[in-house]
DNA sequence: TGTTGGTAGTGAAACGATAAACCCGGTTAA
DNA sequence: TTAACCGGGTTTATCGTTTCACTACCAACA
């Protein structure tokens, strides 16, 4: 590999002209055109590629940002991650992520990565399970900036990224509202999710306010124990078994969504015709699913672009040696219409 | 950040005995084995970390492969990342992933990267349609070890690892003769990709051997020009406007057969009992689809292990200053059969 | 007495790059 | 008169590690 020391060499200028003269560095309008492009030619005839681990060691910036995922093969996290590239690209920042591969003994191992790259900050996306407080501390307690993106955290100086789940769902109810239902069923999430607690909250007040009666016989919840596809699957043949009819369903996400409308369509009722169904999240295979799914959007990438923001602010400050106070943002989520919805029909 | 040189001062020993202690390098058994606990203690109270910017300087070694991928966020690029990541976590080795975002005016950027971290080996995985050359080479002649996924070269020195696209679609016609099929439509996928040819020649070489005539009225292909998923819709809703019948239909992915049962759907077709379907690929959501594709598995995670483990076989061979010869492997889908096929009936 | 040999480490030179200070004759500004 | 500034760079110190060649001490051996 070609170190500088070799362009150096072969133009005839010294080291630290040639470092300056490639970096574009302060002072290089002292340097004389002819030189410049004479440096920039020797350095593209050897093929020199500085050397990255070289330049952090000295200037003591990594240039790096850490993130880390808990699952690098979920949509949730692969949409988040484009809108973290996205956001910091310009600014000469490069992402390394860590992947906890949904396997919390893989933590200590991904933090001595992130720690001995000596990233400049951390978005961390959090597990909906697990979000271990270490990983927090071991950032601030170096004034490393740390976003959470999922989960805003109290009492921890981390800043936090996350949806406003309540307003989703009232945007699914009053959409299916709109439209006619007033015989609604219901896949809450489990309890453990605090998006199922805020969600099932978006539902309840929207239905208080229009004095919507909600049927005790129409709401099940998914426990969290197998398959969430599994268990939302099982659970709407439930509901076919009982007593109350309905028209329209909504289900905690989209994956439960895809399962209700696949038990549906196995007990031979139609959707949208027979049954309406709403999800949450707008997963990629949200729009081709059979039928198209109507769902309520997160805006992944946003809430991605809005914690590299937010990193990079905290950077910036922390190089400045100005004071970081941690941020807050909500993002508000978007009501997606396709085909798994249609206006009530009779009962 | 505290440095070795703390933790030398802080226990009372020189940089160097830390240094070996705390890597357990050659000559550490000399060591006695007070002085090694006191280090540990000492590194472990002041929360010491290895700055591996300086290691990997000093040691000429990154511990770093580089993974290059076309798009993260699609599911073909993940699947493999997590074998590469599960192949080679073992042996110290830690992924950078880059990204190219689809765009291949990142492909600088991104090949910029991987040279100034210097990484010791390479693995693309190959965008369909474009794989720059210039990346083979930047790399074999640095002498850096590079495998590709998804696409073998001819006539350049460096590994490759492919799916045996044939024996796939083999394997699917096979699955629908069996059943009793033999009216089966097809919808190719376009010519500017190898994998639709070798996919079709799968199809032909089958039909040969057991003498099974195929309708041309019923072959119609995807141009590539807009969404695959449109195309398949629209090829799909063309098929059953043309006066042969049908009772199967193969398609060239998991994409595609998910917009061909939503326009059979559509057009009140059942599937499976009016008409078969099966995919390629196994992508994620094939298993939840409505209803659930039957389809040819690529084994994508196998595919990345394969890769890594070539990649590790070629880093060390080159630590070991011997010769590099590159290795190709073929791995052979698997036929998972789900619920979008069933015997035939009658026209 | 001189020579090994082992024990338990130490010192200093790298690795490749950048930052800060400096050079030196000549021109301006205060 | 003094000081600052200028072009066109150079010298030197330094970042945090690893590695290679040492050393100081002691005991054993011939």
């Amino acid at each position: 590999m070609i170190t500088i020391r070799e362009v150096a060499g072969e133009s005839g200028f010294s080291v630290t002209t040639v470092s300056m003269v490639l970096n574009n560095g302060a002072g290089v309008d002292r340097i004389s055109q002819r030189t410049r492009n004479r440096i920039w030619e020797v350095a593209r005839q050897l093929g020199y590629r500085p050397n990255l681990h070289a330049r952090s060691l000295r200037s003591n910036r990594s240039q790096t940002l850490g993130v880390m995922v808990f699952d690098l093969t979920d949509p949730y996290c692969t949409q988040i991650l484009r809108g973290i590239q996205n956001h910091i690209r310009p600014s000469g920042l490069f992402p390394i992520v860590t992947d906890l591969q949904d396997d919390r003994s893989q933590f200590q191992t991904c933090l001595d990565m992130l720690l001995g790259r000596r990233v400049e900050g951390i978005i961390s996306i959090a597990n909906p399970l697990y979000l271990d407080s270490k990983l927090l501390s071991e950032f601030s307690d170096r004034n490393i900036p740390a976003v959470v993106i999922g989960r805003e955290l109290s009492n921890v100086p981390v800043s936090s990224v996350v949806v406003d789940n309540a307003a989703g769902t009232r945007l699914a109810i009053q959409h299916l509202y709109d439209l006619g239902h007033s015989k609604m069923a219901f896949i809450k999430g489990p309890d453990i999710l605090v998006d199922s607690i805020q969600r099932w909250q978006g539902l309840e007040s929207f239905a208080a306010e229009v004095d919507l009666e909600l049927d005790p016989e129409l709401i099940v919840q998914i426990k969290g124990r197998n398959s969430t596809f599994r268990e939302a699957y099982e659970l709407t043949e439930e509901l076919l078994r009982r007593r109350s009819r309905f028209t329209a369903l909504i289900t905690f996400d989209d994956l439960s969504a895809c399962a209700a409308i696949r038990a549906l369509s196995k007990a031979g009722e139609r959707v949208p015709e027979d049954c309406s169904v709403v999800g949450f999240d707008d997963i990629p295979s949200a729009a081709f699913y059979n039928p198209p799914l109507t769902t309520i959007q997160q805006q992944l990438e946003m809430q991605g672009s809005l914690g590299a923001e937010i990193v990079e602010q905290l950077i910036r400050a922390a190089a400045e040696k100005r004071m970081l106070t941690p941020k807050h943002r909500k993002v508000f989520p978007k009501l997606v219409v396709r085909d798994s919805t249609c206006p009530a029909g009779k009962l």
